[in-house]
DNA sequence: GAGCACTGC
């Protein structure tokens, strides 16, 4: 699978250029060649046969089995776009989306976005013809709230199943429940069912499902779920015992290697085993495994001494770095070929996992460890903390050295330890905040949440506590149903229910306007880009913007000073355009990949929140009002100075402290809300605004009663 | 005076 990997795509089929023609012709030859001798070609017709007979199919495919490009197109051929139905394909990922959907255009030998396109968020590259259609899977969640019967589609398939993303996992217990709605509104199923359809029947208000279509046919969805992993059983038993199909898949051999003790230094242990290859084995690229930022810098730190000592004809070694907070440019550096007699090694986080696939590793080196995020749903509290692996990510990890030829992968740790590890990473819906999940649910019409049919259930607890956060915000009635308008208008909104709401409290403080950027800056990941050595050079850049109310007017300030500088710049071309941005960005020490993201998000929401009717007004200079309007809003992480100056956060108790990125830093006020609460080395909260004590009665009457 | 893995609508 072409996952992350940054081919760019010809585009056929529209050369008036002779040369380029015969370009094309071979290509497609080249093409085809290829094609025929993937793993899944010789087992076409017995897919296919297998999809007939099926309603659901788990299909098992390795990396390199050709699965994702080859079975969309098998399906086509097969007939399976007739009367204007699509096979719909979801990934976990925006880049995966895309670059298989160009391949497999190519493949077809037609234009990307007739009969083969994708659809992501911002970008839908897609027409009436499209037959074969990439997207991810939050889209198709998104899309089954506008046609809960995902009429167009007449197979879906939903890929890398084993992820176990929140939205993939969702999306299939969806899929299971619209499947039988449409057997059963083709006379086909009259059993009673669990699922939300039967349930719902009588409520025509809430349930999607009958509210347009009643008494419409559809003719029975197929659906396939596809994973990487051996574990098809889970797929299996859920879906009622399905059939599971194993496809070959193409990787070379990887030798593992163990410790024979445990390391009670791992970053020890990664540079002498980085040096043992360097210095004894064959050339080819390194790819080490290591938890964040800073260790990943100071590894790469010491790499470059330690090679400083070898005798000189050994030091052709190159480190390159990449994490996600890296800006782009820099990332692409891993991409870079190796310069000939030189070996690279690229020091990396998970990123290397799944989402970014660097061509020419040969050596995998794996301490064993990661860092995730979990949930604690009692507290609120989401924790960012280093654990051990699972196998199957192991596993992952060393595949990584065997793309391209046999490889070796060398576990800093005993063999021993590895048995003892975790046979799958838990279901991220396992550990993290449902509130998201629960409010797209119930715009389903699914208002037993408890008894929904999840893959795997999430606690009881992490449900309840998700409702009642929903109930706070008035998304949901006494009855626990959505509210209206409150509760639906909510749901459409593509962004964390917390920030949804306060767009509508903004409209009626009137100053929808800022909300609406506050809320799409802090939907992105962090705005200030801040390189270690020109730490003081970030820090007065981000001074100009600062406000000494807090992070939110900060973010504002940054985001308006960006869009005066393009509205300046309005005159030349958009790649133009872009390029000046980049620049300013650089200048202002301002993260350009997040900022581009927010502006997207701006303009999206702002398009929805124009459709509900809302008015999007500016306060001006009336900053008190706005601050108000934060208390409103987030009143739930309102938090309290003590008298040591740490903060105690009003509705879970927790003593938390103000994290140093923010802008009241040193400032300390006595009252604050703040947008998100991580424990790290401490519990820190991040993005804060000050605001006062009283406001919280005033306007939160309903959470913090009249005590003073 | 410290640091945030990775996705997605």
């Amino acid at each position: 699978m072409a996952q992350g990997s940054l081919n760019k795509a010809t585009h056929s089929g529209n050369s008036a250029n002779d040369n380029r023609k015969v370009d094309t012709f071979a290509r497609r030859q080249k093409l085809l060649q290829h094609r025929k001798s993937l793993p899944i070609a010789t087992v076409e017709r017995r897919l296919i046969d297998e999809v007939r007979k099926n309603d659901i199919l788990i299909i098992v495919g390795e990396t390199g089995s050709g699965k994702t490009t080859q079975i969309p197109q098998f399906l086509f051929n097969a007939g399976f776009c007739k009367e204007g139905k699509s096979v719909g394909i979801t990934q976990p990922r925006r880049v995966a989306a895309v670059t298989v959907a160009k391949r497999v255009a190519e493949e077809c030998g037609v234009e990307l976005g007739q009969r083969v396109g994708y659809s992501i968020r911002f970008e839908d590259v897609t027409s009436s013809s499209t037959r074969i259609k990439y997207m991810t899977d939050g889209l198709l969640l998104r899309e089954a709230l506008l046609d809960p019967y995902l009429s167009r589609y007449s197979v879906i398939i939903v890929d890398e199943a084993h992820e176990r993303t929140v939205q993939s996992d969702v999306l299939l217990g969806l899929l299971k429940n619209v499947q039988i709605a449409r057997s059963k509104s083709n006379g086909q199923l009259n059993t009673e069912t669990n699922g939300m359809v039967l349930e719902k029947e009588n409520d025509v208000q809430s349930s999607i499902f009958l509210k347009h279509d009643q008494g419409k046919k559809f003719p029975p969805l197929k659906l396939i779920v596809m994973s990487a992993s051996l574990d098809a059983r889970v797929f299996s038993d859920y879906f009622g015992g399905a059939k599971a199909v194993h496809v070959q898949g193409r990787q070379f051999p990887v030798e593992i290697f163990y410790t024979f003790h445990p390391e009670p230094d791992y970053l020890d242990a990664t540079l002498i085993t980085v040096f043992q290859i360097h210095l004894e084995e064959a050339l080819g690229d390194i790819l080490v495994f290591l938890t964040g930022q800073e260790e990943i810098e100071s590894v790469e730190r010491l790499i470059k001494e330690r090679v400083l000592q070898l005798p000189e004809n050994n030091q052709r070694l190159v480190t390159v770095p990449i994490f996600s907070s890296l800006p782009s440019e820099q990332q692409m550096r891993v991409f870079a070929p190796t310069p000939a007699g030189y070996r690279k090694v690229i020091l990396a986080t998970n990123i290397a996992e799944t989402s970014v696939t660097i061509p020419g590793i040969k050596y995998v080196i794996d301490p064993g460890l990661v860092k995730a995020r979990s949930y604690d749903p009692k507290q609120g509290l989401e924790s960012l903390t280093v654990v051990p692996i699972s196998k199957a990510q192991a596993l992952q990890r060393s595949g990584r050295a065997g793309r391209e030829g046999p490889g070796k992968c060398f576990r800093l740790y005993p063999e021993s330890e590895f048995e003892k590890l975790e046979n799958s990473t838990k279901p991220e819906i396992k550990r993290c905040n449902l509130a998201n999940v629960i409010l797209q649910l119930k715009a389903l019409g699914v208002d037993d949440i408890i008894g929904f049919d999840f893959i795997e259930k999430p606690s009881r607890s992490a449900i309840v506590k998700s409702l009642e956060q929903l109930f706070l915000l008035g998304a949901l009635t006494d009855e626990c149903k959505l509210s209206d308008p409150v509760g639906r208008q909510m749901s459409k909104l593509p962004l964390d229910p917390v920030y949804s709401k306060a767009l509508i409290i903004a409209s009626e403080f009137k100053c929808l306007q800022e909300m609406l950027i506050t809320v799409a800056m802090l939907s992105v990941e962090s705005i200030f880009y801040a390189p270690r050595d020109k730490l003081d050079e970030a820090r007065a850049a981000m001074k100009r913007f600062s406000s000494p109310e807090g992070d939110h007017i900060t973010l504002i300030n940054v985001f308006r000073a960006a869009n005066e500088f393009m509205e300046k710049n309005l005159t030349c071309g958009k790649e133009k355009a872009d390029k000046i941005l980049r620049k300013w960005c650089k200048e202002n020490f301002i993260n350009n990949r997040s900022l581009r993201h927010a502006r997207d998000i701006h303009n999206q929401i702002r398009e929805h929140v124009q459709q509900m009717g809302l008015h999007i007004v500016s306060c001006g200079d009336d900053v008190l009002n706005f601050r108000r309007c934060l208390a409103a809003s987030f009143f739930l992480n309102a938090a309290l100075k003590q008298p040591e100056g740490t903060y105690r956060a009003l509705a879970s108790g927790q003593i938390v402290q103000i994290h140093p990125s923010s802008v009241l830093f040193q400032k300390k006020p006595e009252c604050l809300i703040y947008n998100e609460l991580i424990q790290t080395n401490h519990k820190y909260i991040h993005k804060i605004t000050r605001i006062d004590y009283l406001w919280l009665t005033e306007l939160a009457p309903q959470f913090y009663s009249m005590q003073s």
